[in-house]
RNA sequence: CGGGCCGUAGCGCAGCCUGGUAGCGCGCCUGAAUGGGGUUCAGGAGGUCGCGGGUUCGAAUCCCGCCGGCCCGACCA
């Protein structure tokens, strides 16, 4: 015992673990409030967390299932810059594309820099030095800080400027391989987030500015996620709804009545409600909504069905776009001679005509005349559009059917902590990546993407395991596996058992922290609560006279006493058994 | 980027309208009592009132500018 007090053991006396008694001022999600309270972190800045060294503990153990199953699929680890030229993103043409998202600086020189946003093209460029078929397949995977400049930093560790993600990428000689790669990333990362506790929904996704032809987001739900998500109870469908689709009903349009559209007065009528009540109007279902976009500079003409909604994702996928806005009134006006209100697309061939596949083969329809208070009826929609593309434009709605089996769709809010993407040969062609074939042939290197979101991972474990008294972490990711709390540490007896039982659990393997403050035990009690630690060892005089210990579990409250001799044991078969 | 709000002790807040000694609770330090769910008593330390300028005899308080942060929306591999 020296003036360290025991030397190695891990006294809270002794640790930075500054728990609050308070929600901090400025955190809303559940996640952000427990892991500031819990003393697990701190913010610095907008989007920017230290972690303390419980969080750290917390960090580095959802690190360490990541690399045993990366390892398991037979992938390499790599530590690359953070810092990245720009002309490694100028051949990728990625420089232009990522516009504010990205930060950039530029060093005494005056060259440009940006601070990496992601590693295709570090990756890339390394795998340029792969010469042979032969060398293929393999998976490189890295654990690095990635900076992004949100607008919007929000929710504590949810959505932050510069954050910790596991990204790896697959290179293979053909589709086939790319197939098989990104299944062992599937399979890897089920297990990755079923072992930190977490059950996420896989869903198809849009691939954005990624490029790619296919790509899979795994989605936990939370009140506290930014991202919708349509899932099927009855079959297993689950997509974001930047992709999803339902089944619709189908309708039975009456007969026209004429066979031109006719023009009719809808004073005063501006949106789809208003022209349902109108007394001469149609049903929403029945009208054609349009409206006006600029894709990538150009305008355009959007037909929805009067009843749906645009997906600006599915749009922007659609029509190949970037960037996508709705056109301003004076824009509107410009294209079409009316305003927002009385649109349509009936003779309209200039700004080009987009339209919603729900709309196909529809007949007697109503719409805008491009005259302010007048509409158009009896519309068929083949005969009297000339639409220049059919596209999935809608967004789904919970209670749609589910495009797969027809039973209901919900939709759900979700924190996406990892995505999976096939990418295909953009980014080896672009910066040369090529292997030769059997035939000598030179070919581009097959790539796939992957990436977990470690903070995201941490924050919504919490969001998930917590309870009225804090977090309920599960043992795999917990700071502390099991905590001894020593009612009294001036009691000389029950200070030495205490010591005596963590020294056997810390022989045991069990990460375990001594807490041997001079404090009330309702402090302590309400600390290890706050901070979620799985078990909780009392030793207090009263248990010591029976010769016995209290055994806590956090998880459920479940309490039981141990004889002392056998405490340790039986608490570390505990945990072990949960541990995976 | 648009809208709303907030910066006063480590944390949570009051004071600002109506200018005049910078406060409260918790936490922290010392001592004592207590010791199975945030205990009690006594004493104490701790503040460039976000930053800069202006008005004024005098500014946390009024005015202008800036910075930082939160929330809603837009945006977002």
């Amino acid at each position: 015992m020296g003036r360290y007090g025991g030397g190695r053991r891990l006294r809270w006396s002794k640790s930075f673990i500054p728990t609050l008694r308070d929600d901090p001022a400025d955190a809303e999600a559940i996640s952000h409030r427990l892991l500031v309270r819990a003393g697990l972190m701190r913010q610095l800045a907008a989007g920017v967390y230290s972690l303390l060294p419980l969080g750290w503990r917390v960090c580095r153990k959802i690190e360490r299932i990541v690399r045993e199953e990366m390892e398991r699929i037979g992938a390499q680890e790599f530590r690359l810059p953070a810092l990245h030229p720009s002309e490694l993103w100028q051949r990728s043409g990625r420089w232009q594309v990522m516009g504010e998202e990205m930060f950039r600086l530029a060093d005494r020189r005056g060259a440009e820099l940006c601070l990496g946003m992601t590693h295709e093209e570090v990756f890339a460029s390394l795998a340029v030095e792969l010469r042979s078929y032969r060398a293929l397949p393999q998976i490189w995977y890295q654990m690095q800080t990635k900076f992004r400049d949100e607008p919007r930093p929000k929710s504590g560790l949810l959505r932050v400027r510069e954050f910790v993600m596991k990204d790896s990428y697959s290179l293979d000689v053909d589709r086939e391989g790319l197939d098989r790669a990104f299944q062992l990333h599937f399979d890897a990362y089920r297990r990755i987030f079923e072992r930190c506790g977490l059950s996420p929904l896989a869903v198809e996704a849009s691939s954005g500015a990624m490029g790619g032809s296919e790509s899979i987001e795994f989605m936990v739900p939370s009140d506290a996620g930014e991202d919708w998500v349509a899932s099927c109870g009855a079959c297993g469908y689950a997509a974001n709804v930047e992709k999803a689709t339902s089944r619709l009903a189908d309708i039975a349009d009456p007969e026209p009545r004429s066979t031109a559209p006719e023009r009719f007065a809808t004073p005063g009528v501006r949106t789809i409600e208003e022209l349902a009540r109108f007394s001469d109007g149609a049903p929403a279902e029945r009208q054609i909504k349009t409206l006006v976009y600029v894709l990538d500079g150009e305008t355009a003409l959007v037909l929805l069905r009067g009843d749906h909604a645009l997906s600006e994702q599915k749009l922007a996928d659609g029509a190949g776009a970037v960037a996508v806005r709705p056109a301003t009134d004076e824009e509107i006006r410009a294209a079409l001679g009316a305003s927002a209100g009385s649109l349509g697309a009936v003779g309209v061939h200039r700004p080009r005509v987009l339209a919603d596949l729900a709309l196909q083969g529809r007949r007697a329809m109503t719409t805008g005349a491009n005259e302010d208070g007048f509409h158009l009826r009896g519309v068929d929609v083949m005969r009297d559009l000339d639409v220049a593309a059919w596209l999935d434009l809608r967004a789904v709605a919970a209670g749609e059917a589910c495009p797969l089996c027809g039973a209901a769709l919900a939709v759900d809010k979700t924190i996406e902590v990892g995505h999976i993407f096939k990418l295909g040969t953009r980014y080896s062609e672009a910066l040369g990546a090529n292997v030769l074939d059997e035939q000598g042939r030179s070919l581009p290197i097959v790539m796939g993407s992957y990436g977990i979101g470690i903070g995201r991972v941490t924050a919504s474990i919490v969001e998930r395991c917590h309870d009225a008294a804090g977090i309920t972490w599960p043992v795999s990711v917990a700071p502390f596996e099991v905590v001894v709390t020593v009612l009294n540490p001036k009691e000389v007896e029950t200070a030495e058992v205490g010591e005596r039982i963590y020294d056997a659990l810390r022989a045991a393997g069990i990460d375990v922290l001594l807490d041997d403050r001079d404090e009330r035990p309702g402090v302590k009690f309400k600390d290890a609560d706050l901070v979620g630690i799985p078990y909780r060892i009392v030793v207090g005089a009263r248990g010591l006279e029976k010769k016995v210990v209290e055994l806590k579990r956090r998880r459920d409250g479940q309490t039981r006493e141990l004889p002392l001799e056998r405490a340790a044991e039986v608490v570390a078969e505990a945990v072990f058994e949960e541990r995976h």
